[in-house]
DNA sequence: CATTAATATTCGTTTATCCGCATGAAAGGA
DNA sequence: TCCTTTCATGCGGATAAACGAATATTAATG
């Protein structure tokens, strides 16, 4: 179990470990891609996506196939996408909270709760 | 889009970005805990897993509780247990993939492929 | 064979992350 | 008040990651 954990750092979570990776899954969820488009979208060197993809294809995240001179890069299984939105479901739900906190604080400019409402069992 | 993809990784990546931190989420899924129970059950500094519960903490990925001199830690939301499930499902079928390729491997210990099978579309 | 286009890789620098020791802070009990 | 327990935090130091510029590689084309 740890030991799965372990293997799930070692192969999928660098996916997602950094924000243009998870971009690049993205665009890849309508569909194989040659690298120059990538780049272009993204706006960013192409020394920098063609690292990323690396990081993706040493990890088997990504399937590349040759045509001619360029290289497309497919996702290999969709399921990473689902993960990507439940986390997105999550994160909603986290904005929702702060959001909630802030009018809170609006509200109550003090709530200090001097009466210890957090102390529920005293045996 | 592309600025939910960057609050994901304020909010949210942090927490699988480490594999102790998704220890502590697994940890966590079965009811809330106190910090010294987490710290026993990891066998890792008590500082340690303190830091990591702060990353979880300022994320609002896990709440708190006092109860005397001890704090509980609980699950804000877990659809984040639901994302990592779905992460090991990915995990699995790379490592199938894998295996896969060293029995290959195994059968032809010089796939050199010197005919170009890979250049499928020469028009 | 020279050239061009597309992608990959090397390299040095900067930035971020992790770790554990030591210490600080808060609550409870004697 | 002093002490103990429990947790949080301030440090360096070490490790890893990301970045852009420059260069290498590969395939197609003339």
């Amino acid at each position: 179990m740890e030991t799965e954990l372990n293997l799930l750092h070692q192969l999928i979570c660098p996916a997602l470990a950094n924000p243009k990776r998870m971009q690049i899954l993205y665009l890849l969820q309508d569909g194989p891609q040659p690298v120059g488009w990538i780049t272009e979208t993204m706006g960013i060197p192409q020394s920098s996506v063609s690292r990323h993809l690396a990081v993706l294809r040493e990890r088997g995240i990504v399937n590349t196939e040759k045509q001619g001179t360029s290289v497309i890069y497919t996702l290999s299984d969709p399921r990473i996408i689902e993960a990507i939105n439940i986390l997105r479901e999550v994160l909603r739900r986290q904005l929702d909270v702060h959001i909630e906190l802030a009018q809170n604080i609006k509200v109550q400019p003090n709530p200090k709760l001097s009466t210890k409402k957090t102390n529920k069992n005293k045996s």
